[in-house]
RNA sequence: GGAGGGGUUCCCGAGCGGCCAAAGGGGGCAGACUGUAAAUCUGUUGCUUUAUGCUUCGAUGGUUCGAAUCCGUCUCCCUCCA
């Protein structure tokens, strides 16, 4: 019998963890293991890098455990120092706040948390209630500056400097995992890894001031062959957000991943079973498209739901496939009056987003990286007119792969 | 608190009175090659009404025909000392 340990080893999610023997025998009772993973809520939206993390707790609710998933309203006053070079931008309370809420939202759309089955905090609840002098003789002497100094966190930190706000990170973190030690009896703390020595702060304090046993466990994070972080562009993160990140492109950056990450992806990204995720995997040449796009829609299904998946993947279809079909491609609706003395290519361009400034939409005309519909646009002050739309629709397209099409409403 | 060093375009990093919209690399974008992949090669990379145009080199005030470059003030960061 496969306890939830071994599905997630066998999916490839464990980097490392705290005792493994002890762990393995946990799981193998098969009680319900009470859990948490922590999210801090700087942005408005959650990511792709989210997500990966978010499965790995789907799989162990599946397996009957309980999550508890932390949202950080407290810890993101501190700001994480892990894997930065510079300070995070401090936020607001209030749009800490907000961002809490959303991440709520997002979150109760991957984990169930009916009658129960998982539970849904904010550290901010108990962290800014703690006082100073308490903090420090409650859990201070338990922590070695020395040691905590030496911890990969901090490392990169060491020449460019590191605050004592942000220093103190590791602490509310160890704090957090105490206080859902003793509330719902949490004893085991996931994260990506490199959140790796904030979790053995909290194990190693729980394990000392409770005396009680407790795990830590850290995910591999998702990276291109280059070792960056997967789910960034150049433009930001992929978001879980269809207003920041549409269904669309969301598909498709999934779609153009590169060959040596399908199955890696398949297996951490999507329930599939992990047979179909081998032989997926293991196509070669042109064929491994294929897995692509079953890659693709079964993320794009998980985040949005079928029905915006199979759109997604429509879309892409016919305008890969040289289809017609351009139904479910990203639009600008525009009036006939608008049209009355046509408008500048340029302009659209800017407008639709293909291009961010007209220098630069410019620039993609003169190096011939633009078509309107078949054509190919020759002229940098080309103007587009009525005639131009067929069946009020007119489909621009820069480079190989963005499209977006204006539509005529009246 | 004292003494030094530094803040340059998306990032790193040269420039140290005119030849600077600013070297080089990274990243991005476009083209070629392809499989909506990777690698490679080429071009490009402040903005606009493309011009002897406009706005940029931490902020601000000055010197100068002319300043990223010199001077004053402010601000932020780093190193050493306390």
């Amino acid at each position: 019998m496969k306890t939830a340990l071994d599905i997630l080893k066998e999916r490839g999610f464990i980097e490392q963890m705290t005792h493994e023997e002890e762990i393995t025998k946990l799981f193998a009772e098969g009680k319900p293991i009470n859990f948490y993973i922590g999210f801090d809520a700087t942005a408005d939206s959650l990511t792709a890098g989210h997500f990966m993390t978010i499965m790995g707790m789907a799989h162990l609710q599946r397996a009957g455990h309980r999550p508890i998933a932390l949202v950080g309203g407290g810890t993101t006053k501190v700001g994480d120092p892990s894997g930065r070079t510079d300070m995070r931008k401090m936020l607001t309370d209030e749009q800490i706040a907000h961002n809490c809420e959303i991440f709520k939202q997002q979150l109760g759309k991957f984990l169930d948390f009916s009658e129960g089955k998982a539970l849904m905090v904010n550290n901010d609840d108990w962290l800014s209630k703690l006082g100073y002098v308490d903090l420090l003789r409650e859990v201070g002497f338990c922590f070695s500056v020395n040691r905590m100094l030496s911890a990969d966190c901090y490392k990169s930190r060491m020449e460019v400097g590191l605050t004592f706000l942000e220093f103190n990170y590791m602490i509310m973190q160890s704090y957090d995992f105490l206080e859902l030690n003793r509330k719902y009896d949490c004893i085991m703390q996931l994260g990506g890894n490199d959140q790796w020595s904030n979790i053995l702060g909290g194990v190693e304090l729980i394990r000392r001031l409770e005396n009680k046993p407790a795990f830590g466990m850290t995910f591999k994070l998702l990276t291109t062959s280059e070792g960056v972080k997967m789910g960034k562009t150049a433009k930001g993160a992929v978001w879980l957000d269809p207003n920041k990140t549409s269904p669309f492109e969301f598909f498709q950056y999934w779609r153009n991943i590169e060959d040596a990450k399908v199955e890696e992806c398949l297996s951490l990204l999507t329930f599939l079973p992990m047979e179909e995720v081998r032989r997926l995997g293991s196509l070669e040449g042109s064929q491994i498209n294929e897995a692509k796009e079953i890659l693709a829609f079964e993320v794009t299904k998980i985040v949005h739901g079928e029905e915006e998946a199979q759109k997604a993947k429509e879309g892409a279809r016919s305008l890969f496939g040289g289809g017609a079909d351009s139904a479910n491609i990203p639009t600008l609706e525009k009036t006939r009056a608008d049209f009355a003395d046509g408008i500048e290519l340029l302009q659209l361009m800017v407008e639709t987003g293909l291009a961010p400034t007209k220098t630069e939409a410019r620039r993609n005309i003169e190096q011939g990286g633009v078509k309107l519909g078949e054509e190919k646009v020759e002229d940098v002050k080309r103007i587009v007119v009525l005639a131009d739309f067929e069946n009020n629709k007119l489909l621009i397209q820069k480079g190989k792969k963005k499209f977006h099409q204006v539509v005529l409403t009246d």
